[in-house]
DNA sequence: CATATTAGTTGACACGATCAACTAACTCGG
DNA sequence: CCGAGTTAGTTGATCGTGTCAACTAATATG
Protein backbone atom coordinates (compact mmCIF):
# COMPACT_ATOMS: atom_id res chain seq x y z
CA UNK A 1 0.00 0.00 0.00
CA UNK A 2 2.24 2.85 -0.96
CA UNK A 3 1.66 6.12 -2.04
CA UNK A 4 3.46 7.08 -5.31
CA UNK A 5 5.17 10.63 -5.49
CA UNK A 6 2.94 13.76 -4.92
CA UNK A 7 1.53 14.55 -8.07
CA UNK A 8 1.06 17.83 -9.28
CA UNK A 9 -2.20 19.72 -7.61
CA UNK A 10 -4.61 19.30 -10.21
CA UNK A 11 -4.40 16.07 -10.88
CA UNK A 12 -4.54 15.33 -7.04
CA UNK A 13 -7.77 17.66 -6.90
CA UNK A 14 -9.16 15.40 -9.51
CA UNK A 15 -8.46 12.69 -7.30
CA UNK A 16 -10.31 14.11 -5.04
CA UNK A 17 -13.38 14.88 -6.37
CA UNK A 18 -13.40 11.09 -8.21
CA UNK A 19 -13.55 9.50 -4.95
CA UNK A 20 -16.45 11.98 -3.99
CA UNK A 21 -17.99 11.12 -7.03
CA UNK A 22 -17.25 7.14 -6.57
CA UNK A 23 -18.54 7.15 -2.62
CA UNK A 24 -21.75 9.11 -3.90
CA UNK A 25 -22.25 8.03 -7.06
CA UNK A 26 -24.55 5.42 -8.62
CA UNK A 27 -22.12 2.37 -7.96
CA UNK A 28 -21.55 3.96 -4.38
CA UNK A 29 -21.21 1.25 -1.45
CA UNK A 30 -25.09 -0.14 -2.09
CA UNK A 31 -26.12 1.87 -5.77
CA UNK A 32 -29.54 2.43 -4.23
CA UNK A 33 -31.06 5.57 -2.98
CA UNK A 34 -33.63 4.70 -1.07
CA UNK A 35 -36.66 2.32 -1.13
CA UNK A 36 -36.69 0.59 -4.49
CA UNK A 37 -35.03 3.38 -6.98
CA UNK A 38 -31.74 3.06 -8.86
CA UNK A 39 -30.18 6.29 -8.86
CA UNK A 40 -30.85 7.25 -12.09
CA UNK A 41 -34.00 6.39 -11.41
CA UNK A 42 -34.52 8.97 -8.76
CA UNK A 43 -33.45 11.38 -11.35
CA UNK A 44 -35.55 10.99 -13.78
CA UNK A 45 -38.40 10.93 -10.80
CA UNK A 46 -37.33 14.65 -9.64
CA UNK A 47 -37.05 15.58 -13.14
CA UNK A 48 -40.60 15.03 -13.91
CA UNK A 49 -41.52 16.72 -10.50
CA UNK A 50 -39.47 19.76 -11.40
CA UNK A 51 -41.15 20.13 -14.99
CA UNK A 52 -44.27 20.82 -16.26
CA UNK A 53 -45.91 18.80 -18.54
CA UNK A 54 -42.24 16.64 -18.57
CA UNK A 55 -42.27 14.53 -22.19
CA UNK A 56 -40.45 11.13 -21.28
CA UNK A 57 -37.41 12.16 -23.93
CA UNK A 58 -37.18 15.39 -21.51
CA UNK A 59 -36.33 13.17 -19.00
CA UNK A 60 -33.35 11.21 -21.07
CA UNK A 61 -32.23 14.83 -22.47
CA UNK A 62 -31.61 15.67 -18.63
CA UNK A 63 -29.86 12.52 -17.42
CA UNK A 64 -28.19 11.88 -20.83
CA UNK A 65 -30.07 8.80 -21.87
CA UNK A 66 -31.32 8.04 -25.27
CA UNK A 67 -34.94 7.99 -26.06
CA UNK A 68 -35.34 4.31 -25.51
CA UNK A 69 -33.52 3.80 -22.52
CA UNK A 70 -35.63 6.99 -21.46
CA UNK A 71 -38.95 4.80 -22.35
CA UNK A 72 -37.97 1.76 -20.20
CA UNK A 73 -36.59 4.15 -17.17
CA UNK A 74 -40.12 5.85 -17.04
CA UNK A 75 -41.91 2.40 -17.25
CA UNK A 76 -39.91 0.96 -14.51
CA UNK A 77 -41.20 4.28 -12.77
CA UNK A 78 -44.66 3.52 -13.62
CA UNK A 79 -44.60 -0.44 -12.55
CA UNK A 80 -43.27 0.46 -9.17
CA UNK A 81 -45.91 3.30 -8.66
CA UNK A 82 -43.87 6.25 -8.54
CA UNK A 83 -45.00 8.26 -11.53
CA UNK A 84 -47.71 8.16 -14.20
CA UNK A 85 -47.84 8.72 -17.75
CA UNK A 86 -50.93 10.95 -19.17
CA UNK A 87 -51.09 11.51 -22.99
CA UNK A 88 -50.76 15.28 -23.59
CA UNK A 89 -54.17 16.39 -25.57
CA UNK A 90 -52.35 19.23 -27.30
CA UNK A 91 -49.92 16.28 -29.09
CA UNK A 92 -50.96 13.26 -28.70
CA UNK A 93 -47.81 11.48 -29.51
CA UNK A 94 -46.35 12.88 -26.13
CA UNK A 95 -46.51 11.39 -22.89
CA UNK A 96 -46.52 13.14 -19.61
CA UNK A 97 -44.38 11.54 -17.12
CA UNK A 98 -46.59 12.73 -14.32
CA UNK A 99 -45.13 12.01 -10.11
CA UNK A 100 -47.55 10.41 -8.46
CA UNK A 101 -48.67 11.27 -4.56
CA UNK A 102 -46.20 7.80 -3.61
CA UNK A 103 -43.40 9.35 -6.04
CA UNK A 104 -44.09 13.15 -4.10
CA UNK A 105 -43.57 11.64 -0.60
CA UNK A 106 -40.47 9.20 -1.81
CA UNK A 107 -38.65 12.22 -3.66
CA UNK A 108 -38.66 14.47 -0.05
CA UNK A 109 -37.36 11.00 1.43
CA UNK A 110 -34.32 10.41 -0.68
CA UNK A 111 -33.41 14.31 -0.52
CA UNK A 112 -33.45 13.63 2.89
CA UNK A 113 -31.36 10.40 2.71
CA UNK A 114 -28.64 12.17 0.31
CA UNK A 115 -28.54 15.47 2.85
CA UNK A 116 -27.78 12.88 5.63
CA UNK A 117 -25.52 11.02 4.08
CA UNK A 118 -23.51 14.54 3.46
CA UNK A 119 -24.19 15.70 6.61
CA UNK A 120 -22.07 12.68 7.89
CA UNK A 121 -19.43 13.23 5.95
CA UNK A 122 -19.63 16.86 7.01
CA UNK A 123 -19.46 15.84 10.57
CA UNK A 124 -15.14 14.59 10.56
CA UNK A 125 -14.58 17.95 8.89
CA UNK A 126 -13.37 20.82 11.12
CA UNK A 127 -16.06 22.90 12.14
CA UNK A 128 -15.02 26.44 10.86
CA UNK A 129 -14.31 24.45 7.35
CA UNK A 130 -17.73 23.51 7.05
CA UNK A 131 -18.74 27.06 5.47
CA UNK A 132 -16.50 26.80 3.02
CA UNK A 133 -17.23 23.18 1.71
CA UNK A 134 -21.27 24.30 1.53
CA UNK A 135 -20.17 27.12 -0.43
CA UNK A 136 -17.95 25.21 -2.65
CA UNK A 137 -20.70 22.74 -3.44
CA UNK A 138 -22.86 24.87 -4.55
CA UNK A 139 -20.63 27.04 -6.74
CA UNK A 140 -19.52 23.83 -8.20
CA UNK A 141 -22.93 22.52 -9.26
CA UNK A 142 -23.77 26.45 -10.11
CA UNK A 143 -20.95 26.08 -12.99
CA UNK A 144 -21.90 22.83 -14.12
CA UNK A 145 -25.31 24.33 -15.08
CA UNK A 146 -23.77 27.05 -17.51
CA UNK B 1 -39.93 23.78 -16.44
CA UNK B 2 -40.87 25.26 -12.82
CA UNK B 3 -38.91 24.82 -10.13
CA UNK B 4 -40.55 24.52 -6.69
CA UNK B 5 -40.37 26.41 -3.72
CA UNK B 6 -37.06 27.17 -2.31
CA UNK B 7 -35.75 24.02 -0.03
CA UNK B 8 -33.89 23.85 2.94
CA UNK B 9 -30.41 24.04 3.04
CA UNK B 10 -28.74 20.85 3.59
CA UNK B 11 -31.35 19.35 1.17
CA UNK B 12 -30.05 22.11 -1.68
CA UNK B 13 -26.54 21.02 -1.03
CA UNK B 14 -27.29 17.40 -1.51
CA UNK B 15 -29.01 18.52 -4.67
CA UNK B 16 -25.80 19.71 -5.71
CA UNK B 17 -23.90 16.96 -4.38
CA UNK B 18 -25.68 14.81 -6.39
CA UNK B 19 -25.89 17.16 -9.80
CA UNK B 20 -22.10 16.58 -9.27
CA UNK B 21 -21.96 13.64 -8.76
CA UNK B 22 -23.47 12.51 -12.03
CA UNK B 23 -21.68 14.82 -14.22
CA UNK B 24 -18.29 13.39 -13.33
CA UNK B 25 -19.66 9.87 -12.57
CA UNK B 26 -19.44 6.70 -13.93
CA UNK B 27 -23.12 8.00 -15.88
CA UNK B 28 -21.82 11.81 -17.15
CA UNK B 29 -22.01 12.31 -20.11
CA UNK B 30 -19.87 9.54 -22.28
CA UNK B 31 -19.83 7.52 -19.19
CA UNK B 32 -16.02 5.89 -19.99
CA UNK B 33 -13.02 7.61 -18.53
CA UNK B 34 -10.84 6.98 -21.52
CA UNK B 35 -9.61 4.86 -24.51
CA UNK B 36 -11.43 1.86 -23.83
CA UNK B 37 -11.80 1.91 -19.73
CA UNK B 38 -14.93 2.09 -17.61
CA UNK B 39 -14.81 4.31 -14.59
CA UNK B 40 -14.59 1.20 -12.41
CA UNK B 41 -11.62 -0.04 -14.67
CA UNK B 42 -9.78 3.28 -13.66
CA UNK B 43 -10.24 2.90 -10.29
CA UNK B 44 -9.18 -0.77 -10.49
CA UNK B 45 -6.04 -0.06 -12.10
CA UNK B 46 -5.18 2.81 -10.02
CA UNK B 47 -5.75 0.89 -7.00
CA UNK B 48 -3.45 -2.36 -8.67
CA UNK B 49 -0.75 0.97 -9.55
CA UNK B 50 -1.01 2.31 -5.88
CA UNK B 51 -0.82 -1.23 -3.73
CA UNK B 52 2.67 -3.37 -3.52
CA UNK B 53 1.84 -6.59 -4.24
CA UNK B 54 -2.02 -6.31 -5.06
CA UNK B 55 -4.30 -9.22 -4.32
CA UNK B 56 -7.43 -9.65 -6.67
CA UNK B 57 -9.69 -9.17 -3.80
CA UNK B 58 -8.20 -5.73 -2.56
CA UNK B 59 -9.43 -4.30 -5.50
CA UNK B 60 -13.15 -5.52 -4.99
CA UNK B 61 -12.46 -4.29 -0.98
CA UNK B 62 -11.81 -0.93 -2.48
CA UNK B 63 -14.15 -0.41 -5.03
CA UNK B 64 -17.20 -2.07 -2.78
CA UNK B 65 -17.42 -5.04 -5.43
CA UNK B 66 -17.80 -8.90 -4.37
CA UNK B 67 -14.37 -11.05 -5.17
CA UNK B 68 -16.17 -12.18 -8.23
CA UNK B 69 -16.64 -8.66 -9.32
CA UNK B 70 -13.27 -8.36 -8.71
CA UNK B 71 -11.69 -10.86 -10.99
CA UNK B 72 -14.29 -10.01 -13.65
CA UNK B 73 -12.84 -6.58 -13.80
CA UNK B 74 -9.29 -7.46 -13.15
CA UNK B 75 -9.70 -10.40 -16.37
CA UNK B 76 -11.30 -7.53 -18.28
CA UNK B 77 -8.41 -5.20 -17.43
CA UNK B 78 -5.70 -7.91 -18.79
CA UNK B 79 -7.38 -8.82 -21.91
CA UNK B 80 -7.35 -5.18 -22.76
CA UNK B 81 -3.38 -5.13 -21.91
CA UNK B 82 -3.43 -2.86 -19.28
CA UNK B 83 -2.43 -5.12 -15.94
CA UNK B 84 -1.00 -8.51 -15.79
CA UNK B 85 -1.58 -11.36 -12.94
CA UNK B 86 1.21 -13.05 -11.23
CA UNK B 87 0.88 -15.60 -8.88
CA UNK B 88 2.43 -14.56 -5.90
CA UNK B 89 5.11 -17.13 -4.86
CA UNK B 90 4.95 -16.29 -0.80
CA UNK B 91 1.35 -17.81 -1.26
CA UNK B 92 0.55 -19.56 -4.45
CA UNK B 93 -3.67 -18.44 -3.68
CA UNK B 94 -2.45 -15.00 -4.86
CA UNK B 95 -2.23 -13.34 -8.03
CA UNK B 96 -0.91 -10.27 -8.02
CA UNK B 97 -2.22 -7.59 -9.98
CA UNK B 98 0.55 -5.29 -11.93
CA UNK B 99 0.14 -2.82 -14.17
CA UNK B 100 1.68 -2.91 -17.51
CA UNK B 101 3.51 0.29 -18.91
CA UNK B 102 0.72 0.55 -21.04
CA UNK B 103 -1.49 0.74 -17.79
CA UNK B 104 0.84 3.22 -15.96
CA UNK B 105 0.72 5.00 -18.80
CA UNK B 106 -2.88 5.23 -19.78
CA UNK B 107 -3.16 6.42 -15.62
CA UNK B 108 -1.40 9.35 -16.28
CA UNK B 109 -3.31 10.22 -19.31
CA UNK B 110 -7.07 9.62 -17.77
CA UNK B 111 -5.65 11.45 -14.41
CA UNK B 112 -4.82 14.20 -17.11
CA UNK B 113 -8.33 13.89 -18.39
CA UNK B 114 -10.23 14.22 -15.18
CA UNK B 115 -7.83 17.42 -14.22
CA UNK B 116 -8.55 18.99 -17.28
CA UNK B 117 -12.83 18.16 -17.10
CA UNK B 118 -12.00 19.85 -13.75
CA UNK B 119 -10.44 22.69 -14.91
CA UNK B 120 -13.08 23.51 -17.47
CA UNK B 121 -15.65 23.69 -14.63
CA UNK B 122 -13.18 25.66 -12.17
CA UNK B 123 -12.81 28.16 -15.06
CA UNK B 124 -16.53 29.10 -14.74
CA UNK B 125 -16.34 29.80 -10.83
CA UNK B 126 -15.34 33.56 -9.70
CA UNK B 127 -11.58 33.24 -9.91
CA UNK B 128 -11.59 34.35 -5.77
CA UNK B 129 -14.01 31.31 -5.00
CA UNK B 130 -11.62 28.73 -6.68
CA UNK B 131 -8.71 28.30 -4.06
CA UNK B 132 -11.80 27.53 -1.22
CA UNK B 133 -13.38 24.87 -3.43
CA UNK B 134 -9.96 23.56 -3.90
CA UNK B 135 -9.74 23.10 -0.46
CA UNK B 136 -13.03 21.91 -0.09
CA UNK B 137 -12.96 18.68 -2.58
CA UNK B 138 -9.57 18.11 -0.58
CA UNK B 139 -11.73 18.45 2.74
CA UNK B 140 -14.28 16.38 1.92
CA UNK B 141 -12.59 13.48 0.18
CA UNK B 142 -10.21 13.39 3.35
CA UNK B 143 -13.18 12.79 5.57
CA UNK B 144 -14.44 10.42 3.20
CA UNK B 145 -11.25 7.95 4.43
CA UNK B 146 -12.21 8.31 7.80
C1' DC C 1 -2.81 -35.77 8.59
C1' DA C 2 -7.68 -34.26 8.49
C1' DT C 3 -10.18 -30.24 8.66
C1' DA C 4 -11.03 -25.46 8.18
C1' DT C 5 -10.00 -21.32 5.99
C1' DT C 6 -8.73 -18.33 2.27
C1' DA C 7 -7.93 -16.61 -2.81
C1' DG C 8 -9.64 -16.92 -6.85
C1' DT C 9 -12.67 -18.67 -10.71
C1' DT C 10 -16.86 -19.91 -13.09
C1' DG C 11 -21.83 -20.72 -14.69
C1' DA C 12 -26.32 -19.04 -14.31
C1' DC C 13 -28.55 -15.10 -13.80
C1' DA C 14 -30.34 -10.09 -13.30
C1' DC C 15 -30.39 -5.50 -14.45
C1' DG C 16 -30.00 -1.62 -17.14
C1' DA C 17 -28.56 0.58 -21.17
C1' DT C 18 -27.95 0.81 -26.53
C1' DC C 19 -29.22 0.28 -31.48
C1' DA C 20 -32.24 -0.20 -35.13
C1' DA C 21 -36.65 -0.96 -36.75
C1' DC C 22 -41.08 -0.03 -35.89
C1' DT C 23 -46.03 2.61 -34.98
C1' DA C 24 -48.71 6.54 -34.37
C1' DA C 25 -49.45 11.38 -34.47
C1' DC C 26 -48.44 15.76 -36.21
C1' DT C 27 -46.74 19.38 -39.97
C1' DC C 28 -46.68 21.48 -44.15
C1' DG C 29 -46.13 22.35 -49.27
C1' DG C 30 -48.60 21.51 -53.46
C1' DC D 1 -56.75 17.78 -48.21
C1' DC D 2 -53.38 14.43 -49.19
C1' DG D 3 -48.88 12.51 -49.18
C1' DA D 4 -43.97 13.06 -47.73
C1' DG D 5 -41.30 14.16 -43.92
C1' DT D 6 -40.69 14.73 -39.00
C1' DT D 7 -41.28 13.74 -34.21
C1' DA D 8 -42.55 11.00 -29.73
C1' DG D 9 -42.49 6.88 -28.09
C1' DT D 10 -42.03 1.65 -28.02
C1' DT D 11 -39.94 -2.83 -28.64
C1' DG D 12 -36.83 -6.93 -29.73
C1' DA D 13 -32.18 -8.23 -29.87
C1' DT D 14 -28.07 -7.61 -27.77
C1' DC D 15 -24.28 -6.15 -24.78
C1' DG D 16 -21.81 -4.84 -20.55
C1' DT D 17 -21.19 -5.45 -15.95
C1' DG D 18 -22.35 -6.87 -11.66
C1' DT D 19 -24.22 -10.72 -8.02
C1' DC D 20 -24.77 -15.38 -5.94
C1' DA D 21 -23.52 -19.92 -5.09
C1' DA D 22 -20.80 -23.69 -6.06
C1' DC D 23 -16.47 -24.92 -7.20
C1' DT D 24 -10.82 -25.66 -7.17
C1' DA D 25 -6.50 -25.11 -5.24
C1' DA D 26 -3.35 -23.55 -1.74
C1' DT D 27 -2.45 -22.71 2.98
C1' DA D 28 -3.08 -22.95 8.15
C1' DT D 29 -4.05 -25.40 12.31
C1' DG D 30 -5.22 -28.78 16.08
Amino acid sequence: MLKKTKPEKSIELSRALIEIVWQFGPKGLDGECCEDLSMPEYLALETSANTNDCPVQHIGNQLGFTKSGATRIVNRLEKKGYIQKVRSYEDARICCVVPTDKGKKTLEGVARYYADRLSAVLAKVPPDKSANIADALLEIASALRR
